[in-house]
DNA sequence: GCCGAAATGTTCCACGTGGAACATTCTTTC
DNA sequence: GAAAGAATGTTCCACGTGGAACATTTCGGC
């Protein structure tokens, strides 16, 4: 995945008065020299080596100074469309990557509104956005930021909708068929195994567990496996929840709030109620 | 209003073979005589007083057998279509109401159905939508019941939406223009002042307050001006409250579920939960 | 007026959503 | 390899919504 972000050394070579290469929405990623092809129509096709080998030392010297222009190919590697003596020197210059700007070609641009614009509108399933938002990622290399900044939500958003892509293909389609929602997919997703992650989904369905109630399910699974995720309660409550589990032989949960917070007692049954009334009150 | 339902009296009295009269979707409305107008195109203008006064002791006898026919004029009055000599007759035999199935023009039937269908589609803002409803009641008679199976709602969501037409106009106006939600303004009809709807709406709004915090704003203001709404708890578990409150210092309380339920606890700093805490382990 | 049924009014809160807050991984530079 | 920043991954829960459950009013028949 190409990076926005230049580094300090590049962004302090290029001059900023090269407007051709740095347009006013133009980005410049950094591109690994094995994912540039040389362009197919090229019409020349021989370069002078004692130029090259000059232009190389140049570059060691000072780095490359003007980006070279690059086209998308659509499966992770790109045609050059300007640079081809930067591109031939770079590489005797023992260069890994090039600075370079993606031009989009018309038609692709028209492709990523279309997109952008469908998932806008239309009342799609939770599966069926992941894959426009992985598509968007893919075919035009944004990053969930830009992604999110396009449609319209928060990038932690479209972190967790695209997720669900990793469940296993039974579980989506329960999730694309509306029998399960987002909210209990994500629940889904914090179990590691896919086979754990199907028999829960299958419980869920079975039981009409809540989101709530499925969270809840979860963490008791991974008590069950020893594989309990880290808690974020801070030890001393989590003391003072053991405590009083001991003391009045039920659950306990402290709840922080902005102002303070709750102690949650739960019980069971009537007496159950009435029980841990008296303990208080003894 | 017209009730959709008859009456045990007169249900019994219509011959089950009157297809005319009963259509299958047809309903059988009572509808006030001072409510219904001749036809205006009625040919017929003199009526033979001896064969009223006959039809008149028939009606005494056994009612009205067949509903007359009539057509909505959009002012509450309807315009009779057929009939005319029940409608004579029953003046004769001073019956205040008549049963009337209420025949929709071609016209009516095409707007509602434009407007149950831009109320499902559209964008509208909970004032726009309420007033859609009302509109749906007002010009075609439709029970709430009946307005919510068309739009695909709850009864109770229509009363709720309908309910908000009869905040304070500058109240609305925030809703309008999404500054209030829905939920707000449920909240806000629970004071009967308007001058202290208002003042609360503006609070709401200076300090951001969410639903469930204008809630309990609205419970304090209540019991500020000693118009406390009465409680939905059972005395057993308010007592239990009560005592637990003493007992604590703080405010307790039990929230009953399907199985079992949760005492919770509030406290305000560290400092209370640790005395809280200590007191239930003493 | 009484009664029962229908219709409407009202409050409270469980729900899934959306994302805040934190955790982890990746990338670049030195 | 270490450090810093960018990008992505993840969990937990506050929020407004929608309506369940109950309350009150209206209507019609006797």
């Amino acid at each position: 995945m190409e990076k926005k972000a230049l580094g300090r050394g590049l962004a302090t070579l290029l001059p900023v008065s090269d407007a051709t290469a740095i347009g006013s929405a133009q980005t410049i990623h950094t591109i690994p020299l094995t994912h540039i092809l040389p362009n197919r129509f090229q019409p020349r096709q021989t370069f002078d080596d004692q130029d090259l080998k000059g232009l190389a030392d140049s570059i060691k010297q000072h780095g490359i100074l003007q980006p070279v222009l690059l086209r998308r190919k659509g499966d992770g590697r790109y045609e050059l469309i300007a640079g081809e003596r930067r591109f031939r020197a770079a590489k005797l210059a023992n260069l890994s990557a090039l600075p370079a700007v993606i031009r989009h070609s018309k038609d692709e641009e028209s492709t990523l509104f279309s997109l952008v614009e469908n998932i806008q509108r239309a009342d799609l399933n939770p599966i069926e956005e992941a894959k426009a938002y992985q598509r968007l990622r893919d075919e035009f290399g944004l990053t969930q930021e830009a992604v999110a900044e396009r449609v319209g939500r928060d990038r932690a958003s479209v972190a967790n909708i695209s997720r669900i892509l990793s469940l296993p293909s039974d579980v989506q389609d329960m999730v694309a068929s509306h029998q399960l929602t987002l909210g209990h997919a994500k629940v889904i997703l914090g179990l590691k195994n896919a086979e754990s992650q199907l028999s829960v989904a299958r419980r869920i369905l079975r039981d009409r567990l809540s989101v709530r109630e499925a969270e809840q399910f979860i963490k008791k699974e991974d008590r069950g496996s020893h594989k309990a995720k880290p808690s974020r309660k801070t030890s001393v409550t989590a003391d003072l929840e053991d405590r009083l589990r001991t003391r009045l032989g039920t659950k306990v949960a402290i709840r922080s709030k902005k102002q303070g917070g709750e102690l949650i007692l739960r019980y069971y049954a009537d007496e159950e109620l009435t029980r841990i009334v008296d303990v208080i009150l003894s």
